[in-house]
DNA sequence: TTTAAATATTTTAATCTTGAAATAAATACC
DNA sequence: GGTATTTATTTCAAGATTAAAATATTTAAA
């Protein structure tokens, strides 16, 4: 293999690693100090971003995750009421998916606290190298965006 | 919150969605290609790296996964033929860990076809963007090293 | 040497995750 | 309108994952 193969192959495992170290970090801290974790902390999050509710796809597609995988977080969600599922006009087979207040004011209280970690664990990153890494991590996502 | 600390986290969901759309294209590919699951290929890579074998503890750590997720995964690999315990002399609570020859053979092919996958996902990003990522992720997990 | 503490691993229960199959409802086609 | 296809979701079985508890062994301490 040419030795920009090589290259790629590098970036991808200094990637994986790089993410997986910050969300074993997150995933720690989360449970300890919010007792929950991190897949339904994601869940809100991409709710939190739509007040008016996702589908049960939309989700899916969103987080990149089985449908069948949010189905078993949104119950156990809803069954700690921090999410509803609200029952639509046209569609019978959906439902718009939303926080409940407390899942909203609980997510807020989070959020909050979850920037301050992720800005002290990538605090080694000077800025300009966090918008350089940003910005070429942004152009590679549109550029798969057009090839897919 | 501070301009900064805005920027490190659009930089880490970049960062996380990249790996978790690679990854999901990867762990497709491994599944119909090579019927194997992506932890599997996980370990059976660790393990190359490493002919004499790893310890239990060495894999969950380089993995960054728990003690309990390894005996999990090596048991079905063991099962499967791919990976054997070799008892050793001083330690009886260890076992070192290690490809079996058909678990060599096996992940070699699997690695050349993985590497060139990769080459091709990863195809957009121009080779110095590759490089200048590649390196910021390299010196970021140097700073961490150092802060742990 | 006996006991206590530390280390390495496995086991367990709960949750997460996937891919495939099943279910249900909406849409398209005749 | 009635049937087939597509779409949206849930269910299911197998595997993956974690954190905590249990087990086994080694090392340290008294």
């Amino acid at each position: 293999m040419s030795t920009e193969s090589k290259a790629r192959l590098r970036l991808w495992v200094r990637l994986l690693r790089t993410s997986r170290a910050v969300e074993n970090e997150i995933r720690e801290r989360l449970r300890t100090e919010f007792d929950v974790t991190l897949p339904r902390f994601d869940v809100l999050a991409a709710l939190f971003r739509q007040p008016d509710g996702m589908l049960m796809s939309e989700l899916s597609r969103f987080l990149m995750v089985s449908n069948g995988n949010v189905t078993g977080i949104i119950d156990r969600l809803v069954a700690d009421g921090l999410v509803e599922r609200a029952k639509r006009n046209g569609d019978r087979r959906t439902s718009m998916v939303r926080l409940t207040p407390k899942g909203r004011t609980d997510f807020e209280t989070m959020a909050r606290t979850h920037e301050s970690w992720i800005n002290d664990l990538l605090g080694g990153l000077p800025p300009d190298e966090v918008e350089a890494v940003s910005s070429v991590l942004h152009s590679f996502a549109e550029y798969r965006e057009i090839h897919s």
